[in-house]
DNA sequence: ATACTGTGTGCAAACGATTGCGCATATCGG
DNA sequence: CCGATATGCGCAATCGTTTGCACACAGTAT
């Protein structure tokens, strides 16, 4: 076997900084009274302190927070491992945790795994060598076999996102994807679609399977059988923009008048598809998305979509983790998303026809 | 004066990890011998290796690489600093920079200042603190201080985007962002537009400042004089993409046929503006972007903008960084933009009558 | 004078690993 | 059989801090 050290490389050595035994010198004390001095130590005479300080600031004195954190057992440090930190759902997760961080005194670092399982593997290890105190992961390319991996760990990690917990060990916050995919479409079939479709992703299994399964259901739910031919998952791009731009004319030949799509960027490439194609939407065509990411909004026209509290999922997995830290045992939870009705949902262009047809005398209503 | 430590906060002890002597204790050999074996040092003998490697996987230790650190006077880590992980921009500078780092056996670690200078102060003091080997740092807000922060800090910075390093000290890799947005509104000069605006921003203040004077340059080049009115930079707000929305109506009574955006997002918000006010893109109104961001080439219509190599930008800041730890002094680079034309820029309309006013025979071109 | 109580400071051990050096023992050539 | 070389392992110092304990000295109460 061969022990993988992970955080190594062959170099030369680096200029060493200047440490209280230089300030201890040059004020003629001890290395003590200097540490003691720069904390405030009540036992330090004023006189010693404010010397010894000066110098320090003088000598322009970085503390080493290695050091610290060998003898203190702790590193004041939490890790985050993104899947990658280009998708526009990250931001405000991070900033949620780094809120709560930052108040309680930790620092958050986040490292991306590049989608590779393989690299989410190495990031774990790595940020265990490293001893940061806790870690937060989102949207794992390997919870199921955390439990194999992590079981023994002293580290705490939180998972954001995850649905099903395969062990006991583990904690996570997330929305339920499952509920959240039934509501949206519900809303498509409460508009009166029937022929409604699914744009997947493959590069986020679980929680395309989840959204899948909320799909499911809800037709289920209306009594509308499950068209295969209305459930698109592109497998030759990870690109989600590129999936809904290709998704279009399968769906379209498969006579869909409303879509379910797995995430904002994928309704996005499909938003885009349409307008290249000519189809007006919602009139031609109804799209829902996903996450509810910054651009939702603008874009053309402005997507429904469902929201992710992103910022609290952020906060909560946190807090989570500072709880555990401090001894608890917290409970995992489950956050709701909320359904953003913007404009590009409608009935669908028959249900208007028809309801034409059968007010003929009321005026039509340009709008 | 009061000591900064920064990465202090008063809480209970960790548990505490497998440590080479407890596997020590078990073989009934000495520290040294364990951590010899564990790297396949090779005077420990192969019966010997192979007992404590086994050891070592079975009671789960994993190195401790903070007292590994602490010995070698590095970390094998380098920092980054953004001012958000928000911003698409950064997510491609981030893998390129990591993608070199992986490969040079160094590990990223990315924070962020939240657009804030105070956090920014204590982020890069954090990270030297805990003595990183490295920071990069994008779209800085105190780039103008650092001299004055760092000039006797070891630690090598470098910073992406910044224009004019006040101090041969400093690194940096940089597109040109005057001959960038030079080259963006000359194309919207040559499509026959004189009349064009540009849309800024506040929280981004040097950049904005350079983009702006590529703008001023192109104009006084084609002998057209600068029209304070077509000049908008909103300052009630943060969010681009409301700055590009909030811009269009000023823009329009100024007489705008053309818009130079600071960015991408703010060209997102334009265009959004626009189809809400019933406004066509490009017929009635160019608008030219910054950045490239992945979601260009999918807005309705297809963003015309200028491209930042951003992987290339993380690339050659992260080679320049292992150029400095390897004891070499790398020169600052300017890497090239790119304009990348899609469909959101066009001839003026009065210049497209004009032409079919002038060329009344020929068959009106319908696409 | 003695015994106390504060003050102000230093000693030395610890945190978990790495590494130069030295000490055994085994092996080999002559 | 002796010196030389190779092999296998341990001792102890080191990295930069923190911290329990002891010590020295001053002032005060008895």
């Amino acid at each position: 076997m061969e022990q993988d050290h992970g955080v190594q490389s062959r170099s030369h050595s680096r200029p060493t900084a200047v440490s209280i035994y230089d300030i201890a010198r040059r004020a003629n004390v001890s290395p003590s009274t200097v540490s003691r001095a720069l904390e405030n130590h009540p036992r330090i005479g004023a006189e010693t302190r404010k010397r010894i300080q000066e110098l320090a600031r003088e000598m322009d004195y970085v503390p080493n927070a290695v050091a610290r954190s060998l003898i203190a057992n702790r590193t004041w440090t939490i890790g985050m491992v993104l899947a990658t930190i280009a998708d526009p759902f990250m931001g405000r997760v991070v900033e949620g945790v780094e809120h709560v961080a930052i108040e309680a005194g930790f620092n958050v670092f986040v490292s991306t795994s590049q989608n590779d399982p393989q690299r989410e593997i190495a990031v774990m290890k790595m940020l265990k060598q490293r001893r940061v105190d806790g870690i937060i992961v989102i949207a794992s390319h390997l919870f199921d076999q955390y439990p194999r991996l992590f079981y023994r760990s002293k580290t705490p990690v939180i998972v954001i996102n995850e649905q099903k917990p395969p062990s006991d060990a583990m904690h996570f916050v997330s929305v339920d994807d499952i509920r959240e995919a039934y509501r949206a479409v519900e809303h498509l079939l409460k508009l009166g679609h029937s022929r409604i479709g699914y744009i997947g992703v493959t590069n986020r299994p679980k929680s395309n399977q989840h959204r899948l399964q909320g799909y499911r259901e809800a037709l289920q739910a209306a009594s509308i059988p499950i068209d295969p031919a209305l459930i698109i998952v592109p497998e030759e791009t990870q690109d989600h923009m590129r999936i809904g731009e290709i998704s279009l004319e399968p769906l379209l030949t498969a006579g869909a008048t409303a879509v379910f799509c797995y995430n904002d960027a994928v309704a996005i490439g499909l938003l885009s598809a349409c307008s290249k194609r000519g189809l007006a939407v919602p009139e031609d065509l109804s799209i829902i998305g996903f996450d509810d990411i910054d651009i939702a909004a603008y874009t053309v026209p402005p997507l429904t979509t469902v929201r992710q509290p992103r910022f609290q999922l952020g906060q909560r997995a946190m807090l989570m983790l500072l709880a555990i830290l401090d001894g608890q045992e917290p409970e995992n939870e489950i956050v709701p998303g909320e359904l953003v009705i913007r404009q590009t949902t409608a009935r669908p262009a028959s249900d208007q026809a028809r309801r034409q047809a059968h007010i003929p005398l009321r005026p039509v209503d340009v709008r």
